[in-house]
RNA sequence: UGGGGGAUCGUCCAACGGUAGGACUGCGGACUCUGACUCCGCCAAUACAGGUUCGAAUCCUGUUCCCCCAGCCA
């Protein structure tokens, strides 16, 4: 599934285009969407599924989700499930197109004996430190390992006995053979194999050596018959070992790596690692939370995948370095739920207000949209009596200019019930506004009076006879500054906001919630979009700020 | 100081030798039983210096700044 209004623009469509019109792979176009199982999906994979998949739609050809589980230290089937689960609910098929990068483990080790064959790779019984301290610098070049000019048969003998078990973790290593004074560094005779005694969670322990990435990738693609083969920027300089490796193995056809840049929002991290580290420390409460840039995370704050890729593509695809404003993204989820949202009222910090002229023994129902721009979504009763809550921010006794709201002696419209003048205002000893006293105008019912008199405010209630407790949780950004890692001795404990979430176990909310399943999602009118956390249960209800309505007010006020 | 990339409104994207345009943000205004939505308007950019050209964001030369790379991670 795509959006209609999915670019086509990119300068990737135009290369792939190009590729097209010169005839290149007989007019076909194969992607890939490669995570590896190793943490949640983030928004910065939804940029590279939109491209992978987009494309891949755009262009009539197919897209395959494939693992890319050549660690089997870091990797596990809950990672796997997790992705799955994902990809999926942002809305891209894979189905037929499922793969692991492990399937080809074969074939891949036969690709790595045609390599030693011809005299393109060496067993090297250095140690990782040596090899490091063999590797030169960024400005000198590195020195050729003892083990370089092995013997083809030695190679073979090794390489076999290697994958039989023979040795052990670290004793020796496949590497390509190209040229250690090269000034990139990875063609410095990369490493191809390590051994690794670890069962993997894919292959189980059919294997004790794992191929790395950069051997892995293209081999895959190539199997896979992959034409674009489309990743981010850090990936620009292994393309010529990419390219080193199709060309130095008989593979079926030639895949093209090009590059785009990842994806940075403001006030939060992309990488696995710090995510790994929150969700380990405990700073957030699981891959899940709804503070997190993971899609999980967005799915349970109230995302919808749509607008995860209207943001997507919005964002388009370039090399530059891309660093995304939340309010981008929160325009994408404000812009879908405006229109699917139905509306409820809740109060948040409950204030009360009596009608005085109200009688105490009387109640009435008004029957209002769901949605007042969309008819369709019918219609819902809100009960109305002599003790209502208001918010408390709806209320100032010694109001600034331009406060549209309640103060002593102003008259207010409840939404779509009555209106209220202020009489009176109770404080306890401490000064704090505690209730509030006011009457109501019985000619007003339904929000309205017939000498059309205007009245500037109009305040979410709810009846507090009616009302339903409710636990609702206010999300803030997760770092308190927009790049933590630009900061310098970056440390991401100075940074991580205290306030990012607010729990507010006293709510009120209106009756109709009642009856609610995990995920639904509702306007509480004046306030945002929330939707059902799946903490809540059959009596106890859970919401979610997904976003708060957009604020044209001239002050701060919440 | 090696190699690989990138520089267009505050942010993101477009313009592919011919009027620098759109989105988000910000600021005004209209409308409004949500200070929402919607609508209208405004502010705001070609990193710098030369050159080629009738004409340059686009081509050439030089400079500056930013990002990535020294895993048996991906």
């Amino acid at each position: 599934m795509v959006d209609p209004d999915t670019p086509t623009t990119s300068f990737i469509h135009q290369i792939v285009r190009a590729d097209i019109a010169d005839g290149k792979n007989a007019g076909t176009v194969v992607t890939r969407f490669p995570p590896e199982p190793n943490g949640y999906l983030h928004i910065g994979h939804a940029k590279s599924m939109c491209l992978n998949f987009g494309i891949a739609h755009d262009f009539g050809g197919s897209c395959f989700l494939r693992f890319d589980d050549t660690n089997p230290d870091k990797e596990n089937r809950e990672y796997v499930r997790a992705i799955q689960t994902d990809v999926r609910w942002l809305g891209f098929d894979y189905t037929g197109h499922l793969t692991h990068a492990s399937d080809y483990f074969d074939q891949l080790y036969v690709w790595a004996v045609e390599l030693i064959d011809h005299g393109k790779a060496y067993v090297c019984s250095l140690s990782a430190e040596e090899i490091r301290a063999t590797r030169g610098t960024l400005t000198k070049p590195g020195e050729s390992s003892p083990y370089r000019d092995r013997n083809v048969t030695e190679n073979l003998d090794l390489f076999a006995r290697m994958r039989s078990g023979e040795f052990t973790d670290g004793a020796h290593v496949l590497r390509a053979k190209i040229d250690m004074a090269a000034p990139n560094i990875n063609l410095r005779d990369p490493t191809l194999y390590r051994i690794r005694h670890q069962s993997h969670q894919h292959t189980g322990d059919l294997w004790c050596i794992y191929p790395m990435y950069d051997f892995t990738h293209p081999l895959s693609d190539a199997i896979e018959g992959v034409t674009h083969s489309l990743c981010t920027l850090e990936f620009e300089d292994h393309r010529p070992l990419y390219d080193w490796i199709l060309e130095n193995v008989s593979v079926p056809c030639r895949p093209r790596q090009i590059e785009f840049s990842r994806l940075s929002l403001d006030h939060t991290v992309m990488s696995k690692r710090l995510l790994t580290t929150l969700v380990d420390a405990g700073h957030v409460s699981g891959w899940d939370d709804p503070r997190m840039p993971t899609l999980s995370g967005m799915r349970r704050r109230g995302y919808t995948p749509s607008s995860i890729r209207t943001f997507c593509n919005r964002v388009g695809i370039t090399k530059k370095d891309q660093r995304i404003e939340l309010s981008a993204l929160e325009n994408c989820i404000r812009e879908d739920l405006e229109r699917i949202a139905p509306r409820r009222l809740g109060v948040l910090r409950p204030l009360k207000i009596v009608v005085e002229n109200y009688p105490e023994d009387q109640s009435e129902e008004f029957t209002v949209p769901n949605h007042p721009g969309d008819s369709t979504m019918g219609t819902r009763t809100l009960a109305f009596c002599r003790e209502i809550w208001i918010d408390e921010s709806d209320f100032m006794e010694h109001p600034p200019a331009k406060f549209f709201r309640l103060a002593p002696g102003r008259e207010v419209r409840l939404r779509y019930a009555y209106y209220i003048t202020c009489s009176r205002v109770i404080k306890d000893n401490s000064g704090r506004v505690t209730e509030l006293r006011c009457h109501y105008d019985p000619d007003s019912r339904g929000g309205g009076t017939a000498d059309g008199r205007k009245v500037k405010g109009t305040l979410h209630w709810v009846s507090a006879r009616h009302a339903l407790d409710a636990e609702i949780r206010l999300y803030n950004p997760l770092f308190s500054v927009a790049d933590p890692r630009a900061e310098t001795d970056f440390d991401f404990h100075d940074f991580l906001n205290n306030e990012s979430l607010v729990t507010l176990g006293k709510t009120k909310v209106e009756a109709a919630m009642e009856q609610h399943s995990t995920g639904e999602c509702f306007q509480l009118e004046r306030l945002g979009y929330f939707c059902v956390d799946p903490d809540s249960a059959t009596d106890r209800l859970v919401l979610n700020r997904t976003v708060a309505l957009r604020d044209s007010r001239p002050k701060t006020h919440t």
